[in-house]
DNA sequence: TGGAAATGTCACAAAACCTTCACATAATCG
DNA sequence: CGATTATGTGAAGGTTTTGTGACATTTCCA
């Protein structure tokens, strides 16, 4: 499964630290800023999948940030979860109402961090996802996790679903290996890039594309791209 | 949406009234009882959509009638909230474990307390039963607690009868481990997450599905779905 | 209190899957 | 046109995910 990035929002680096250390042993990947300005344009750039997010910041607020955050159609769904100082009832109440997904009270062990993180992930996990995305006959329903075709359904593994599902999100463009390697594996692993071809074979294969301009096109030199239109040579 | 109902339960008529105001402010409906034994047959009576329930109450403590609550299929879907007098760090983590949704440390702040309810409802809303369920000669009847396959009786353990009852209300949707274990465990248990499988096992079994691609199939990756249809493989 | 039922966990088995490699085929270029 | 490079393709082998039976523990009920 895809890994998971959680935006840190801290003005103290130190806290930081601690976040990303136990963040990173959980397995997620972590992005860091230390200002509202910084974080905001970090969600809307990085889409992280979930924002921990300290109460008190200089300049715009936390809580500033929340609110506009929950306000916009764009960055609504990403999950909040505020870091409060200890006795600070008010702002944790004022917390939920702007929207935050939960709060957790300083000083907190790494251990309740996780755990309320993986909470809040698995509630709103479900909330994210659209609806099916249909192309001339081939569609993809990412709620059932079912590919068909013209009704007919179509069985694929786990990596062609997830390569299918980035192409459908992503058509006509034009992506090289190491990109696809980048957005459909995730960041960090070690593949060599030949691996890719053979994915998209199983791809074609699985959507029984006897043309391979159909759909799923090779652009010889760069990479691979997704798309209705079949394309003229240009020689 | 229909009004919500919410049942408080407290000895101190005080904190009862105060209750009563806050919940009313925030429309809701509210049922009282200042003792174990009135919020039982209440509960069963009126069906509240919610009980608000005290730790500490004469006779019959809050957290005995919270653990009978969860224990019985009848009154086991209806979401509690726990309310701990401060500090009693204890009593929070087994209050969690009998089953409780959430717990509210007094004092509080009548705001936080709609905060947290709002957002236990929300986590519990669908689970709003309608008369039997009937898929392919497959029949779950919420009112009898009973199983039917063409008539025949079939047995299984209450967990497996959640999960069917879940799967059966939530069908043709992948659902992670992880998500099952938040909805049909219930959200703050620490279980592995391969506990899920062996239970998918017993209720296959209890079912006597011999193929696994009927009803309950298992989606590589992502976890599971309850489907009527039946993917062919490609090979 | 004793036994039956239910539950969570583990270890191992089985299945599905992923990566890599070797070679085939196709495109490109001088 | 041959050499060269890029992509297609099938199979092998290791890895990950899921299935399954067994067991210890807890809960339930007589």
């Amino acid at each position: 499964m895809a890994q998971k990035t959680i935006l840190i929002v801290d003005d103290e680096s130190s806290i930081r630290d601690m976040l990303r250390v136990a963040l990173e042993m959980a397995e997620y990947d972590c992005l860091e800023a230390s200002d509202a300005q910084t974080a905001h344009s970090l969600i809307i750039d990085r889409k992280p999948d979930l924002v921990l997010l300290d109460w008190m910041m200089p300049g715009t607020s936390g809580i500033e940030l929340a609110r506009r955050l929950k306000r916009d159609e764009v960055t609504s769904q990403t999950p909040i979860i505020m870091l409060t100082a200890k006795g600070e009832e008010d702002n944790k109440v004022q917390g939920l109402e702007v929207g935050a997904d939960d709060y957790i009270t300083k000083p907190f062990s790494p251990r309740e961090l996780v755990a309320r993180l993986k909470a809040v992930l698995r509630r709103t996990d479900t909330l994210v996802d659209s609806g099916p995305i249909t192309v001339e006959g081939l569609t993809l329903d990412p709620v059932s996790h079912r590919v068909t075709i013209n009704d007919q359904p179509v069985q694929m593994g786990p990596t062609e679903y997830r390569l299918l599902e980035f192409f459908l999100t992503h058509q006509e463009r034009v992506y090289s290996r190491s990109q696809l390697l980048d957005h459909v594996w995730g960041g960090n692993v070690y593949v060599e890039e030949r691996t890719v071809d053979v994915h998209i074979r199983r791809l074609r294969k699985a959507l029984q594309l006897d043309e391979h301009d159909r759909f799923v096109q090779t652009v010889r030199g760069a990479g691979y791209r997704f798309s209705t239109k079949v394309v003229e040579r240009t020689d």
